[in-house]
Parts: structure tokens; sequence; C-alpha cells
DNA sequence: GCAAGGTC
């Protein structure tokens, strides 16, 4: 008789055992509990390496250990804070993780054979050898494998078993030394400001406990929203003036935008508006019809929801992501924590779409997917481990809360219409030379809304032109001189914040959330009623301070630096020894310095908060709403700081008023991101002049230093005749410049 | 009372 191999699978969740066991048994294996509620034990007869084997399936709720120092460590006055960066970490299964390993002992001790089915990225690795750890408290002379799986589907999870591996330590190693790396440096420069400044900010009243933390991910994060409050408040507008020339006609009238844009030289707007009008006539130089697309969207992963929950549902990314996952547990939708925008070749897209068939507002559309075949708009990332976000069963409003049915809605919409078709269109475009300026319009017609049947959150419109012909002559047109301001960059908004983590690999994407509470959480930054985030000055304060001492803790350098460091463990380039030592050797000397010039940190938050004294009387505090001026006024966005409920202190105007001045028209911050600033229009987009041919002159090189062309004043008055040099640069070149000076 | 990372 062939005796029957008993296994022990461990996956990183429920979720996953529950698959695995389903798949391996074919949908036949049996329920216990054990002895965490929410990890059940799932039993099946199966095969392992060609034997019969009765194997038992459970799972942990990610990681079962945590990181800490000892108990005699967590006074903080009793120990030097330096301490911190020294003193013993131990690696403990937390009282809420108990239960697991409980479970996890036990089933060993029943096992010869234990496989890793973690997830299949660096903390899974990490994750399986806790689990090996506390399985082997139960059993000692486990053998340990490791399954590598992308998807809970069939295939994947019976190639896993044909090439099952071993756990790699240098793995394991990485994220040891994040974890422990992060725990010694948070807890050092927590408790350093922590400490400091209840003891000497008058922001903290007597007894008052607030934490001050420092960590890797809340401090960059902080710096987003602090460097893009310091661009608006830097932010100087600069008034331009550009042509528009007006056509009515077939009862419409058509405006024609200048392909110079807009020039921030008033002069030789003057001196070109008077040559168009002196002209008095338009050509129609081309009329170009062709054809126009908007994209369906591409398969959902979480980073895309959470920007698309705050942009178009008006939630916080923390909200979306607990709706999500209550959604998920209650088996609407599928795994919401997903770095995958593809959809797997074999998916069953059909079925999945077809459930839908029935529904009152998008049934019709999901039958028309149906009869044409789901073709979705695939990304290009995987995370191997779960597939995009998408619908498991069809829900009415009624069987939801208003919110959650906000997040399946647009789950089921953005689902349907990544596996529908583009939008399609035609654009028209007229352009008129008038003289020799050049104006443009453009029109669309929409031929087929495409995805956007299904997809309100995406528009596209319609814009009427009436005919044109190529050649034709235009004289009743209308001319004029539009002004405006250029106006400074927006505050950041929490989609803003989350595509700068992901940029700059701050956080995961199931902490970008997270980390954006904390900062709210700490009072470092405030919300306004528009969503879009304003430091306070307690984060501002705290950025300043490492900023004079120049260390660039609120810079998103340092955990990228750290990132580069943890793939060179992982492919074996470094040791885990290594980079802890050089690590922890950078930030205690760092430590060292910030520790003996923490006056700095009060000083400059005592700053801020004085300068709201003095301002505060002549700045009303706007309640979360800095006033911002479009087009006209200051420009300056945000010129008050983020009214944060503190204890001690009302909300403030900012004292980083007036400072660096002269940075000029929407300076690009690393921060970055589409602000609201445009670039100048240019001067140039040369070409012959009819009357006087241009003549280039290259001891006068403009601005841009392309050269510049020579005109002569046409109009009527004291400068007919008069000649000028513009910039030469052609349109689109980077930098054009409006360079512009009287010929002697 | 500190971090970030998993997940319920």
């Amino acid at each position: 008789m062939v005796s029957m191999r008993r296994l022990l699978y461990v996956a990183e969740k429920n979720d996953v055992a529950k698959g695995v066991a389903n798949i391996l048994s074919k949908g036949a294996m049996q329920r216990r509990e054990g002895r965490s509620k929410f990890n059940k034990i799932y039993q099946l007869q199966g095969q392992f390496q060609g034997q019969p084997a009765l194997i038992s399936v459970t799972s942990v709720s990610g990681h079962l250990m945590g990181n800490d120092f000892a108990a005699d460590m967590k006074r903080w006055e009793s120990n030097p804070i330096e301490s911190c960066f020294d003193a013993p970490v131990y690696t403990t299964v937390p009282e809420n993780m108990e239960p697991i390993a409980r479970t996890l002992r036990e089933e060993s001790n029943k096992v010869d054979t234990l496989v890793i089915w973690t997830d299949c990225d660096r903390e899974g690795e990490n994750i399986g050898a806790e689990i090996v750890k506390v399985c082997r408290e139960g059993n000692r002379h486990l053998d340990v494998y490791r399954a590598k799986f992308s998807e809970v589907t069939s295939a994947a999870i019976n190639r896993a078993i044909q090439n099952l591996g071993r756990l790699d330590q240098r793995i394991v190693d990485a994220v040891d030394c994040r974890s422990e790396l992060d725990l010694r440096i948070g807890a050092a420069f927590t408790r350093l400001q922590t400490l400091h400044l209840q003891r000497r900010s008058r922001l903290f009243a007597s007894g008052d406990k607030q934490v001050v933390s420092y960590g890797s991910c809340q401090f960059p994060t902080l710096g987003f929203v602090v460097e893009r409050y310091k661009e608006i408040e830097s932010f100087i507008p600069e008034p331009y003036w550009r042509l528009i020339v007006e056509v009515t006609r077939e009862g419409m009238k058509v405006e024609f935008a200048w392909d110079r844009v807009r020039l921030f030289n008033h002069e030789a707007v003057d001196v070109l508006y008077d040559e168009c009008r002196d002209e008095g006539r338009g050509i129609v130089e081309e009329v170009t019809k062709k054809p126009k697309s908007r994209w369906r969207p591409t398969a959902l992963d979480t980073v895309e929801l959470e920007k698309l929950g705050v942009r178009k549902l008006k939630m916080s990314a923390k909200e979306v992501m607990s709706i999500a996952e209550k959604l998920y547990s209650n088996g609407w939708i599928s795994y919401p924590r997903t770095e995958t925008n593809k959809f797997p070749k074999d998916f069953n897209l059909n079925n999945l779409v077809a459930l839908h068939n029935g529904d009152q507002q998008w049934g019709a559309f999901a039958a028309e997917i149906g009869q044409r075949g789901a073709n979705p708009r695939n990304g290009n990332k995987s995370d191997e481990a779960h597939p995009p976000i998408h619908p498991l069963k069809h829900a009415t409003q009624a069987n939801l809360q208003p919110r959650e049915w906000q997040v399946y809605e647009l789950v089921v919409r953005h689902f349907l219409a990544c596996c529908s078709w583009d939008a399609k269109g035609q654009e028209t475009k007229v352009t008129l030379m008038v003289g020799e300026e050049k104006f443009v319009a453009t029109g669309l017609q929409i031929e087929d809304k495409g995805y956007m049947e299904v997809y309100p959150y995406d528009k596209w419109s319609d814009k009427q032109l009436p005919r044109f012909t190529r050649g034709e002559e235009i004289t009743d047109f209308m001319l004029r001189i539009a002004d405006g301001e250029t106006t400074a960059p927006l505050l950041l908004n929490e989609a803003d914040l989350i595509s700068l983590m992901d940029k700059y690999g701050i956080g995961t994407d199931a902490t970008h959330a997270e980390h954006i509470e904390k900062i709210k959480e700490r009072k470092y930054v405030g919300v306004q009623p528009d969503g879009r985030f304003l430091p306070g000055f307690l984060g501002l304060a705290l950025v300043d301070a490492y900023d004079e001492m120049g260390y660039a803790m609120s810079k998103p350098q340092l955990r990228a630096d750290l990132e580069k460091q943890l793939e060179a463990i992982c492919k074996g380039e470094r040791t885990k020894q290594e980079v802890l030592e050089e690590q922890l050797g950078k930030y205690r000397a760092i430590f060292v310095q910030s520790e003996a010039n923490q006056h700095l940190i009060s000083a400059t938050l005592n700053r801020y908060m004085d300068s709201n004294a003095s301002l505060a009387a002549t700045a009303p505090a706007v309640a979360g709403g800095a006033p911002r001026g479009r087009g006209r006024g200051r420009g300056r966005g945000a010129s008050v700081v983020a009214q944060i409920p503190t204890n001690a202190v009302p909300p403030v105007a900012a004292s980083t008023r007036g400072r660096g001045r002269g940075r000029g028209r929407g300076a690009n911050a690393a921060a970055g991101g589409g602000g609201a600033t445009r670039g100048r229009g240019g001067a140039g987009g040369g070409g012959a002049f009819p009357r006087a041919p241009p003549v280039t002159n290259d001891q006068k090189p403009c601005m841009c230093g392309i050269g510049s062309t020579l005109r002569t004043v046409q109009k009527e008055g004291p400068n007919k005749g008069r000649q000028f040099w513009t910039c030469n640069k052609p349109m689109g070149a980077p930098d054009k410049c409006n360079y512009f000076e009287w010929a002697a």
C-alpha cells in the first residue's frame, strides 16, 4: 500500500487559499475552521510529485510578524534617542496574528511538506519566510517549497506545482532590511521631533501628546504638498496678449485662435494687430478633415481606481479603497488591490460582460459588447498576482449603500468601457491667413460615441463649424486683442499626489492612501473643500527645518536610493548587512547633526506662528479656501496656510509671503505635473513678408538665440515705416521667446 | 506614543 503524503499549503490570504484548493480539488474540497475566523482550512485529496496526497490549504493575512524594539525602549525619555540606531529589534508574531500562527503550528505537525503560496512579489517572499519560521515551531523537519504563480487559474496553479522552487533568501533579506531601516530611522526622528517640539513649541499646549512623526514615505508625501504650495506662493503672474479673429457665418460665431498663441510683449501685439487690420482680408489657406478618436480606458488597476474615485466621485482615496474592499468581500467586484492593467488572454470577459445584459442603464450596451465580442484595451503592467479590477456579479442600486453604489457603478462602467470600442469622430481644421499671421479654428463631429455611451466620466462634445473653402477670401471678420495673465498652478489634489507617489516610488499601491491620511492626521496638511491640500505651518516648518540643515528629508530621492539598494540585495549584488550598515551610518550622521541643530525646528515653526500673529489682523482667515484669482488679479493661488485644527493656533496667513519672488511664470517644480501655467506663447512663426522680404540678422540674435526678422510697421501714424526686429523662431519650438526691438 | 508593509 502506498502511503499517503500529507502536505500543508499556505497562501497570503484566505481568498487565494480557497481558489488554489478549489482548482486542485476541482471543486471537491472540504472546508474546516482554523483558529482564525478569517483563515479557513481547505482540505482535499490530490497528488504531489506523482503520489496521492492529502493536502490542507490555509492562509495568513499578509505579514504574520512585526518588528519592534524591546519593552524597555518604549520609554522615550529614559533612553538616548540615538539608541534607536543600535538597540536590538525583535521580530515577533503580534497578538492579533497569534490565532493564525497557532493554526500553522498545529497543521504543520500533521505534515512533512510545506508549500508557500504567497503572492509573487517581494513582500510575498518575506511573508513566506515568516510562515516557514512559525511552521517550523510546530514541526522542525518540514521540507519547504515555494510555488510561483501569477494568477489563480487552473493553468497557472498547475504550472506552479510542476515548477516548485525554494524561497529566495535574498528577496527575504531585502524586505527585512527595508523593514528594520524604516523602524529605526522612523523611531529616531519621530522621537527627536516630538520631544523637541513638545518642550520647545507653544504649538503644543503643555501635556499635549501629539506625535510629530517622521517616516520614509510620509515625509516625501508631505514634501510634494509643500513644494507645490511654495511654487504657488512664489508665482508671479505675467500679462500676455493675443489676437483673435471672429467670423460669423451661417448664424455661427467662429473664433479663430492665433497660431502664436500669445505674446508677452504688448507693443509687439499692437504692431501685429495693426498689420492684420490694415490687411483687411483673410485667406482660407487650408481646410483639413481627419479622423480623430478617443480611446476607451485601459483595464482598471488600484492607482487608477483611486484617482478616478477622487476626480469623478469626489471621494478620498482611502474611502474609495475601503468601499472597494467591502464590495470585494461581498463578492460584487474582484480584488481591488492590483497593479495589473491588462486582462490575461484566457480571461472570460464575455461571460462577465453578459452578467449585465439585463441592467436598466447599461444592459443594452453590455449586450452590444456581447455581439461584437469583448475587446479590452489593455495596459502593460502586471503584478503577476491579480487581474484588473472588474465586476463579478450584477447589482442594482437597491443592493448597495449609495456610496458603495457609486464605486460599484464606476467599476462596472469602466469595465464595460474597457471592453468596448473607441469613440470616433472627424476633426475639421480651418487655417486662416491674415497677412502673415496665421489663425486656426477647429470643429469636431462625433460619429460614434463608442465607449462614452456607457462612460459618463469622460466628456467629448461636438463643435460645429460652418463651411469654409480653401482659397476663399474673408473680409467681414472681427479682429481683437484679448489680454490675460498667466496663472499659478493649482494645489495638489489627492489624485495628483497619488500620481507623484507612484512616479517616485513612494509607498505601494496598497499604502498611498494611508500615507496621505497620515500627514492629515499629523496635522502637517489640511484639505480645502475642493479637496486640494494646503500645508499647515507644522508641515511647512518640518520641511523647511531639514532643508535649512541641508538634509533632503522631505525629498523623494532618499526613498528612491533605498529602493535601488534593495534591488541590489535581490539581485545578490549586495548583502543585507552591507546596505543596513551603510544606510544606518548615513542616517545616524544626519540624526546627530539634526539633534545638535534641533532648535531650528522650533525656530522655524515659531517663525511661521509669529508671522501668523502679525498677519492675522490684516489677512482674514479663509476657511479652507485660498483666494484664487483666475486670469486677472494677483494670481497668487494659495496665500493662506491650511486651516488645521489645533488647540493652540488659529488658521494663519503664510509667512512665505513675498519670499522667493522672481522665479517667474510657472516654474516647473520637481513635483511637476500639469500645473495650470503654460509656457510663453512664442514669437516667431516667421516666414516671408510680402512687402518687405525678411532679413535675418545674425548680429541681432533674439533671446532664444535663433535670430530675428526685420519687419516694417505699416500702420498710419507716428511709427509708420519704422522697422523692428522680432524673433524668428518657428512655432512649436521649445523656449520660444518674444523678442521685439525697434531697429535703429 | 515611533515606520512601512501585508490584509479582514
